[in-house]
DNA sequence: GACCCCATGTAAAGGGTTACATGATTTA
DNA sequence: TAAATCATGTAACCCTTTACATGGGGTC
């Protein structure tokens, strides 16, 4: 399990349950998402097969946090994943199957204002992902090609994943674009055939 | 639950599960995946809630067919889920988990292996969409940009997330092409610095 | 006779979301 | 004193995957 790994692949440091949420917020937000309620079994279930140990320490403030840490066999079970073939899941696009129905709606505009709306919601996914790599790019005192100038191959493999998602919603706002400008060019061309029937009553 | 609408959609005319399936393969594959296990149940769900209805029908080969219609509060139901606003769920990108943790395993051999796999996959896909194009474009008789060209609204609304699928896969292609070169940059350099080492001591 | 396609399902397990419960400390 | 943050969890439900069960009909 994909959840799993990822946890193993954050605990290269002692950290509480609390603290990878953080870091999942922080860091790999871009491709994957956890809930603590998720988190929290999890690291149990790790626990339970001898990949992580825990100690509870008390915090300086709030209630007492338990702590975790690789053991060997997690940090063999991470590798083996590493190793693995790239793992490709399923895509479940609900927006696209909304619009491979929205046909039926019979009604162009609604499909425009769909598609508006859409593109909005990734150019602004987009944003976020570029400032972080601005951000970044600054940390590092990077100004040209960040990929060939980081220094440090961790730091490398992490941005690569980062410009996937610039990448990828750059694509998805050009396919919005390319789509509104079929919708409207269909629209303009039925309001024209419109008016010429009107004209010809 | 979009599987429920991805169904109710399908069945602008009676179909059985089985029939369903087909369909999905067919035609959404691209977006959406669904097991027969998960056909069968959804569909029972439906017409318990009363959006769909169902006939035994016997079959020319092979068992009795449950033949499924849509009901009116069943297309009620779907013009709803469309003019929804567009739903985006997490993406959770396993391969990208991988790839982010992947410089622990300290060999930039191991990454440009799996990169390589990983546009190969993406290739692979991209020509089968390209190839479904093609075919298309041939059946309809159409030469030039589809997306303009064609006369009905269902089938414009079809091809556009084919058109999604297509700029997707292209630039998660040119995502890996990038990286592969950066690492081969990466590689050669390390190779370099280790020569003059080698040379100097 | 073996195998594939037609056709319908159930059951168990895995993974994720949402809601709930609890309680301490810090900051406005 | 109210709200936010720290911190850990459980429980119910939903969705998906995998495995199992059944049996007719056609083809090699």
């Amino acid at each position: 399990m994909s959840l799993d790994h990822i946890l193993l692949g954050m605990l290269h440091e002692p950290a509480s349950g609390y603290d990878l949420k953080q870091e999942f917020e922080r860091s790999v937000r871009h491709f994957w998402f956890a809930e603590l309620s998720q988190i929290y079994p999890a690291l149990k279930r790790l626990e339970d097969r001898g990949l992580l140990q825990s100690t509870v320490v008390p915090s300086s403030r709030g209630p007492e946090r338990r702590v975790f840490e690789t053991t060997e066999d997690g940090t063999k079970a991470l590798e083996e994943w590493l190793r693995d073939e790239p793992i490709i899941a399923q895509d479940r696009l609900a927006y696209l199957a909304q619009l491979f129905f929205m046909g039926k709606l019979e009604d162009l505009s609604e499909t425009e204002g769909f598609m508006e709306r859409l593109r909005g919601m990734m150019a602004t996914r987009l944003a976020i992902l570029q400032a972080i790599e601005a951000e970044w790019m600054g940390a590092i005192g990077v100004a040209g090609d960040g990929l060939t100038e980081i220094e440090d191959d961790r730091v490398f493999h992490m941005y690569t994943t980062l410009r996937m998602g610039i990448h990828s919603l750059r694509s998805r706002v050009e396919w919005c674009d390319e789509t509104l400008n079929a919708i409207r060019e269909r629209r303009a061309r039925a309001a024209t055939r419109d008016e010429t029937e009107v004209t010809r009553a």
